[in-house]
DNA sequence: GCAATAAAAGACAAATTTATCTTTAATTAA
DNA sequence: TTAATTAAAGATAAATTTGTCTTTTATTGC
């Protein structure tokens, strides 16, 4: 007979959704390419990052919808970042465009009205978290992020895929 | 005709599961009422945290099961959390035994293997996060939070619920 | 023992997120 | 203008999370 201690998460739960995580990788993946004057098609993206495919075109037309990325139909057709926009979008709009901005915005255990003024009891600490959260989300730039997969400093998937 | 520019959170995602806020808020609830030497009703809970019942019920029994709060059965039954246990529960304990260990261990960007030797591109700005919040959460206890509750300090739940 | 109380357990249902498939629209090249 | 290519859009399905309801089990007071 056991005590039964520590069951261990009902739900398997990451900082982002599984669509923002693909779209976090894809935009990188994409952005390395652009910079060699490459477009890729959503082929070409899903199997990069490992992900499912026709999902991934979901998250790309959000991507696109919000001028993250750019998609182009046809022959020699697929998706690229302008050099310009690769140094100026940030990560955050990424994030913003998928999960919306509660993860470092909201309260932490879901009070709809939190603040200095009616704190929930872990608002200050929560605070610094989602403080540095944002701040991290707003400093990053795809380009940082792609240069650092193009020197092979970074990965975007798994060597060995289980 | 306008370019479409941002969306906006097509996921509405908090930085825990809605099970975890509630189990967070309703430890706390029950601790407060504990240190009074009141013992309280899974109704009490429900509309002390402003959460479903039923769902609450069964996120109580998962408390349970991790001992994270004790449970009576039968006339003047109801939940408590034990003086000795409120010093040393922390919050971390309420998230694992909900959302699992991932949020503050797990990949940023959903990456299965993710370390300083094969890091994806967010790993070294992620660290940083991961670790603010699993300091939080492995520093916080039961009693700090119950504490401004009862002080009147930090709130479980909205004022006015539109 | 019996009734009342209250949580546990289990079955089920709704909503959201993730994933897939098919059809349509746009673009290019011939 | 036609065929090939590629993303967009829409419908649908599966999985997970959230939420509800009913039955069972344990405890208390009488």
């Amino acid at each position: 007979m056991q005590t039964c201690i520590s069951l261990y998460g009902i739900n398997k739960r990451d900082m982002f959704s599984k669509a923002c995580e693909y779209g976090i990788r894809a935009s990188i993946f994409i952005a390395t390419n652009s910079s060699k004057g490459i477009r890729v098609g959503i082929k070409d993206v899903a199997k990069e990052i490992d992900s499912p495919e026709p999902f991934t075109a979901k998250i790309m037309q959000i991507l696109t919808k919000n001028g993250i990325i750019h998609s182009a139909k046809g022959v020699g057709g697929g998706f690229e970042v302008s050099n310009e926009a690769v140094k100026t979008i940030k990560l955050i709009q990424i994030v913003d465009a998928i999960d919306g901005d509660k993860i470092y915005r909201g309260c932490g255990i879901g009070l709809k009205e939190c603040s200095e003024a009616h704190p929930c009891p872990v608002h200050f600490e929560f605070k610094k978290i989602r403080g540095l959260l944002h701040e991290m989300l707003s400093k990053t730039t795809l380009e940082q992020l792609a240069s650092g997969v193009k020197k092979g400093d970074f990965f975007l998937k798994t060597l060995n895929l289980e």
